[in-house]
DNA sequence: TATATTTGGACATTATTTGTCAAGAACTTT
DNA sequence: AAAGTTCTTGACAAATAATGTCCAAATATA
């Protein structure tokens, strides 16, 4: 089954699984401590670049990752609406239209 | 089957069938008419509490205008993502999940 | 052409996000 | 318990994005 856990939480996973302290991994990123520790405890969102960089230093599967990410936004953004479920049906189909117009086009 | 028109366009059909112009529903809804005007040709996003006000002005399902303007949003933000697919699916399987929680929390 | 309607762009205001820093809390080691 | 390391917290400024307002230009209608 799928990974329901939060890109925070996934990426400290990912850390003290290689034993690297924070302050090591912010210095790789280029980005504050004090950020990353954030990032960890779901308090401010990476970027996607972050996500790509997090994937290649720990050699996990980046696709994945972005999955995690952005499954995060989608589901905090309608997480209290009633309809939720339509509402991702919608979206869905809305990209899917959208990109066989775009084949079309070609 | 759904419709896939974006908010705008769905806030524009609403107002031409009403025959209704454009300077008027900005009146009832107290903005500006060129906010309105960009909303309608969706360069500017509505807020949950407009689209209230306009299901109750057109006697339109105020359900069904929220899901088009939150599958717009959701849809905007993972369009570029090839796994858009499963980030939808991951998406609905943490909001489920965070509702049971909550239940059981009762 | 005159009149009504809609659109576009400039601008100020407000809100949100992001980056940075330093102090303090928590945990380990000596 | 002192010292060292790691992580967390809050404050703050800077950058970016969203919102509201105005008015002139464009478009459509009478």
């Amino acid at each position: 089954m799928q990974n329901l856990d939060s890109i925070g939480t996934q990426i400290r996973n990912l850390r003290e699984t290689a034993e690297m302290p924070l302050r090591k991994l912010a210095a790789l990123l280029d980005i504050d401590q004090s950020t990353l520790s954030k990032i960890e405890r779901d308090e401010r969102k990476p970027n996607a670049q972050i996500i790509e960089q997090i994937a290649k230093i720990f050699k996990a599967d980046k696709t994945a990752l972005l999955v995690t990410f952005y499954s995060d936004i989608v589901a905090y953004e309608i997480q209290e609406e009633n309809s939720f479920s339509e509402i991702l049906q919608v979206a869905e189909a809305k990209i899917e239209y959208k990109r066989t117009k775009a084949k079309k086009s070609k």
